[in-house]
DNA sequence: CTGAAAGCGCTTACAG
DNA sequence: CTGAAAGCGCTTACAG
């Protein structure tokens, strides 16, 4: 009787509905050490600002990248401030498996960011696949070489800073390497940051003109600000993310790549998410792998430009 | 007085306005040997279902990209069509200069996708640097050089199809080769695409293993079936496009790097502008560059998954 | 030319 | 439990 495909006006529906939903973000702030997070709180920003209209407000909960009690704080802040729907990084698992299993009771709608938790009932992930991306490393690396020679992968950060995804960068590269570059060696080297910021040019003992080629999992520019200083030049050097110092780097010619995630659109991507669940109930795709972006001299100010201006299709 | 910074509601204001805006979208009919055009297509029906609730509708003028005459036929179909706004890709830039000149005159905004004229009041533009995107082939090629070598540009095409596209992506790679690979020499080649279709194999006569890189201005997918059918390896192949053709041939490990445009974007993002311009009074960047993306066969199916859904953020 | 009323297509509180 | 009425925040045709 009703075969009648009837659509309703989402538009209508929204202003006729008295309903307000409120949004919650649970992500790790910036500082000027380290401003990686600072793009998912800008995508937070210009996803709140175009959907205000629509009756929704966004509320952000910022813990300490460092500090998984921080992190556990603020999530009961947020069970306290009962939001419609959350957005998450949940960057210490334990902790947040625990939380998102409260969000399951509550039937609150989560959405991860930038890593993501297995077996779990998020109704979004937006973020890379670090294994992947560590693949693409190695293959940019394979190019850049030219015979026989060795690389080096090289890890910087603390013991607990995202270590799954360092270390699926990490075997992502190995597992290239081995199967497609058979003639050349690599090395792992390990430094925690805190050493590194305060001996750079003397830590990293890089013998010299054996490598021609280094992996940067994280924070390239530690290493670059190392090779400059040193003198060195050949050396490929990739890394990721288009932190401001890196981006320098990049420019200057000694980071050679950047492999970018995009992390504004991550956390822009996972606000629309949640909104379009929420307010129109459409049915929203799980799995949302970014793309790997590969950022070179040549594209690098092309792709700040439109990334920075894209979201919201204007300006 | 009415120092109030009021903001007024646009969900209530589309309801509650009358007006249907009607938008017209002038760009090529895509073929089975030419399927670019059908990328854009998408992305301007994927943004008509998205709008549809707020009132717009959206009526496609598609013409023969290989004749001026076709385009001035829908261009004048369009102006009797009466639209609000239209999105156009000027590929006869005569022809296309005409029809703007009416569209100012009757006061209707436009945007154009994929190329864009200088001096024209388009509301917008979304496409790439074809100047910008010949260095970036140029910068992968140095990379995968190992010294002194010769490369070959490759030109397919008519003579009228898109020439100065491929004019200034053949100039980007000349001005990065010249100023950063001086040991580099390069030869261009030019065929019609007439002559291609017919005799592939023998038409080509690339100088055997003398060449060690090719710069495929267009249809890189013809010159990877002649390599491939030649048995030549270790050619670093650089295109264009991710067309059906040109992935088969990227996930062979035949073509090295895709740099991609975002067709399906630039058009889903212009009907956008319209969009926000005539419904939400939005002020609208004039100029926007998509980023030379840089696609290998490790990042392509994340890109293709990506890029498919991404429009709408959600699916 | 100004201002109050009707209406956009829905939802929801309320009367029956 | 059902159905008609009120109302979301605007715009616009219409009465004065």
């Amino acid at each position: 009787m009703e075969k009648t495909n009837y659509k309703p006006n989402l538009v209508a529906r929204v202003l006729a509905s008295r309903e307000k939903p409120r949004l919650a973000c649970l992500i790790p702030f910036h500082t000027p050490e380290n401003m990686y997070w600072e793009a998912p709180l800008n995508g937070i920003l210009k996803a709140e600002k175009e959907i205000a209209d629509y009756g929704v407000t966004v509320n952000n909960f910022l813990f300490d990248q460092y500090a998984p009690d921080s992190f556990r704080k603020r999530s009961t802040e947020i069970l306290n401030f009962q939001p419609d729907g959350v957005l998450l990084a949940p960057v210490f698992s334990i902790q947040a498996s625990g939380f998102v299993r409260k969000l399951d009771t509550l039937e609150i709608p989560y959405v991860f960011i930038d890593s993501t938790l297995k077996n779990e009932n998020n109704l979004s992930f937006f973020g890379q696949d670090p294994f992947r991306s560590g693949m693409l490393a190695a293959k940019l690396m394979k190019i850049s070489l030219e015979s026989t020679e060795t690389t080096a992968i090289i890890n910087i950060g603390r013991e607990r800073e995202n270590t799954h995804h360092i270390r699926e960068r990490e075997n992502g590269f190995k597992a290239y390497s081995l199967k497609n570059i058979p003639n050349m060696s690599f090395q792992v080297l390990n430094f925690p940051s805190e050493e590194i910021n305060n001996k750079t040019n003397s830590i990293i003992n890089i013998p010299g003109t054996e490598i021609s080629g280094i992996f940067a999992t994280s924070a390239a520019h530690i290493i670059a600000d190392h090779l400059e200083h040193k003198g060195v030049k050949h050396i490929t050097l990739i890394g990721y993310d288009l932190t401001r110092d890196n981006i320098a780097f990049l420019e200057k010619g000694i980071i050679d790549f950047l492999i970018c995630q995009k992390p504004m659109e991550q956390a822009f991507r996972g606000i629309y998410a949640l909104f379009h669940h929420i307010v129109f109930k459409k049915q929203i795709r799980k799995n949302n792998l970014m793309p790997l972006d590969i950022i070179t001299s040549e594209n690098l100010n092309d792709y700040l430009e439109f990334e920075l201006n894209k979201e919201g299709y204007y300006e």
